[in-house]
RNA sequence: GGGCGAUUAGCUCAGAUGGUUAGAGCGUUACAUUGACAUUGUAAAGGUCGGAGGUUCGAUUCCCCCAUCGCCCACCA
């Protein structure tokens, strides 16, 4: 028997029921699929995109957690086996930054540390981070499967990226290459292009006398680095020279430069001739391949300048610049110098310029690769929501660069490797030992140290996350959702595919939901620096998970992003009492009536009131169905608040008062049976209130509202 | 230089396949209320649905153009 209506307090507390309710459903067990009952047969998966272990969840992260919760627990109450996979991403270099951010505080670097001793204290550092991110997932009330949670540097899961990180090489999908990368000087080492930002910045373009050329450049302390002057092979001007060796002055000494034609150049930008630093552009680089021309390093990891630039040796970057244009003019080199506005990349985190340096790396060749991903879109294997995100997903795989996967950073997964310091070759560790002679030049081998772009096990997390390639969970792949934030479009959303494609030729999901940006209330990115971050966690503690997860989803639709209003979140609170208060009247004015009680005559009135409760039940399911939350939360709460409360309440109650037992009866009936409905259909979105509702309720049976069956129209 | 999204009530936003007086929350105004709930109820004010054209019997909704804002992508030095 339900326990007594005294323990409806007043007014709703979501702190006293928060994490009593939470420890109820861990200790059903019902989270896991495989204990789920009997009815649960058909699989519905998700995988939780692992927030990364090294800080608190931020308010994306509620959105996520919110939505993904929302599919899972309606999912489990249609009768799937639900399964919701939770995660922990190292999160390779983002963590790596935010730890040396530690380490300056403290007065240390890490570039005074052995690596091990790094690789520990991150590690430690995680482990801590991890626990305090897991217990705000669990305070969102997400409904996902901890007993099947993995971490990106579980020893299995850092086995089998090394593992395909293998296969890949043996299929000849990655190779060492020796190209420009783009080159952190701040952070030492490279980043893939999507780590760069572009920015736009101001700059000078000098103008410089360059024997019988002048050529315009944004970077003239690179001079001493040129190799080549290059014009369009069509260009009238220049014709004459194409081919010849020609002579250019510097503050430093002269240069013999070859001229080169070449279809790149655009002859109306500057002078149509253009000065070739195959070192430090890659641009310049590629054409140094085509033309075999030599390459002159004259920057520095550290973004200095070489001794090949004789008294500039040691000085940065910006200040050498200044010195060579001083320089120049005084050599009279300087034709004019004019404003330029041009987008510069730079690194996404520090946000110091990049610096394009040739480097040996691994690379993942994307062009094969990309294709499997591209005709599987457009085989309609994946559908996206909204859907305008196929047409940008498609644009990506169909303009791919090939990945650099090397990071000179030690927090990460080690690339199983050995490479040749010498001819820069690579080979593998199954194949190979340090010492061993290279294949190529025969000089010994050493063992790679770079660690992989996280991004490289991340793009496998669907099966890493199942367990691949043990079996048992495989039943669940490919998954049903990928539910994550639209910025991921690029990021992981394609080498999920990619990998899922490559390793078990299946796609890793059938439907992309991508949600919006979480925004501060006036609709500005929420950044640190600009302290106008909003931590879901804090407003839980205000005003409850449950106002909190239904707030974030109302009014917000797929892909658009969302001006996080505290007066939103606080107006659910209201709705919540608002429940709660409802559910108090309707159980003092029920007396001994249950949930089993058999359905009594109805008058002609309820029967329209059950019907118009039909239509919403449909109405809303098919919103639950269709991806539309936004309209199914809506709905709910318009439902119980303006009909249910506003009118069917008031209606019943004089007949709750009158002597008629029939009439009184059929109305008890009624507002229980309502009320449980609302109940059931709110839970997705709002599990606490419901769930301690659910416990209340009168009836027979002590289940859970977690999973019981969805609702249909009486 | 490309691409995408947005532009609807004071604010934050919904309006799925075009169809009666365009909606919500918050805010505002007036009134009510000791019996589920002031975290309330009833009612009201408030919008030429960014601008110009087109398709249609009919467009906030579909098409073209323009404007403004925002985001993403981009190796023209």
């Amino acid at each position: 028997m339900a326990e007594t209506p005294e323990k409806l307090t007043k007014p709703y507390e979501p702190a006293n029921t928060e994490s009593r309710i939470y420890k109820l459903w861990e200790d059903s067990g019902f989270f896991n699929p495989d204990s789920l009952p009997e009815r649960h047969k058909e699989p519905f998966t998700i995988i939780m995109p692992p927030p990364n272990a090294n800080g608190r969840l931020h308010a994306g992260h509620g959105l996520t957690i919110a939505l993904e919760d929302i599919m899972t627990r309606y999912q489990r109450m249609q009768g799937k086996k639900a399964l919701w996979v939770p995660g922990a991403d190292h999160a390779g270099f983002e963590t790596q930054v935010v730890y040396e951010k530690k380490l300056e505080k403290e007065g240390r670097s890490r570039f005074k540390m052995d690596r091990k001793e790094l690789y520990d204290e991150i590690m430690a550092f995680t482990l801590e981070s991890k626990k305090h991110m897991e217990a705000d997932v669990k305070a969102l009330g997400a409904s996902c499967d901890w007993s099947r949670e993995k971490f990106t540097l579980d020893p299995s899961v850092v086995a089998e990226v090394q593992e395909t990180f293998r296969k890949m090489y043996r299929d000849n999908l990655v190779y060492r290459g020796y190209r420009t990368v783009n080159w952190c000087t701040k952070h030492q080492t490279s980043l893939s292009d999507v780590e760069t930002e572009n920015v736009e910045k101001a700059d000078k373009l000098y103008y410089i006398k360059y024997g019988p050329f002048v050529v315009a450049t944004v970077r003239p302390e690179t001079i001493f680095g040129d190799v080549a002057v290059a014009v369009n092979p069509t260009d009238e001007r220049y014709k004459k020279f194409i081919g010849q060796t020609i002579e250019v002055q510097h503050p430093e000494g002269k240069l013999s430069l070859i001229v080169i034609s070449d279809e790149e150049v655009d002859p109306e930008f500057g002078t149509g001739a253009l000065k070739i630093t195959p070192s430090h552009d890659n641009n310049d680089f590629r054409m140094s391949e085509t033309h075999k021309l030599p390459r002159v390093e004259v920057i520095d990891q550290f973004g200095k300048l070489n001794e090949k630039t004789g008294k500039y040796a040691g000085m940065k970057i910006l200040e050498a610049r200044i010195k060579v244009v001083e320089d120049l003019q005084v050599l009279e080199l300087i034709e004019k110098i004019e404003d330029y506005t041009h987008a510069v990349p730079t690194c996404y985190k520090c946000g110091t310029t990049i610096e394009p340096r040739v480097m040996p790396q691994w690379f993942v060749k994307m062009a094969p690769l990309a294709k499997l991903a591209a005709d599987a879109v457009r085989d309609e294997k994946i559908k996206f929501i909204p859907d305008n995100f196929e047409k940008i997903f498609l644009y990506w795989m169909d303009n791919t660069m090939d990945w650099n996967i090397s990071r000179q950073i030690v927090w990460g997964i080690q690339i199983p490797a050995l490479i040749c310091a010498h001819c820069n070759a690579g080979a593998l560790d199954t194949d190979h030992r340090e010492g061993d002679s290279c294949p190529t030049c025969g000089k010994p081998l050493t063992t790679e140290t770079d660690t992989f772009d996280t991004w490289f096990s991340s793009g496998q997390w669907p099966l890493l996350a199942l367990g691949y390639p043990e079996k048992a969970d495989l039943g669940f792949y490919p998954t049903d959702v990928m539910e994550t934030g639209r910025d991921l479009i690029f990021k992981w959303i394609p080498r999920m595919v990619i990998f899922g494609l490559y390793l078990v030729k299946e796609v890793p999901f059938r439907t992309v939901y991508l949600h919006g940006m979480v925004n501060d209330k006036h609709g500005k990115k929420m950044s640190k620096s600009k302290g106008n971050v909003v931590s879901p966690i804090d407003l839980t503690d205000k005003y409850g998970a449950d106002a909190l997860r239904i707030g974030l989803v109302i009014g917000n639709t797929p892909g658009n992003d969302l001006a996080l209003v505290e007066d939103k979140i606080k107006g659910y609170k209201h709705f919540c009492n608002k429940i709660w208060n409802a559910t108090r009247f309707v159980l003092t004015n029920i007396g001994d009536m249950t949930l089993d009680t058999p359905r009594p005559a109805l008058t002609k009135r309820d029967e329209e009131i059950l019907t118009e409760l039909g239509k919403a039940i449909t109405s809303i399911t098919l919103h639950y169905e269709n991806f539309r939350f936004h309209l199914a939360g809506e709905e709910l709460y318009h439902y119980f608040w303006n009909t249910f409360a506003d009118v069917i309440i008031e209606e019943m109650k004089p007949r709750l008062a009158s002597a008629d037992p029939v009439s009184k009866k059929s109305a008890q009936w009624l507002l229980l049976n309502i009320l449980a409905t609302n109940i059931k259909m709110l839970h997705p979105f709002m599990p606490f209130i419901t769930e301690e509702i659910w416990g209340i309720l009168p009836r027979e049976s002590k289940s859970l509202l977690l999973v019981e069956p969805w609702p249909k129209p009486f």
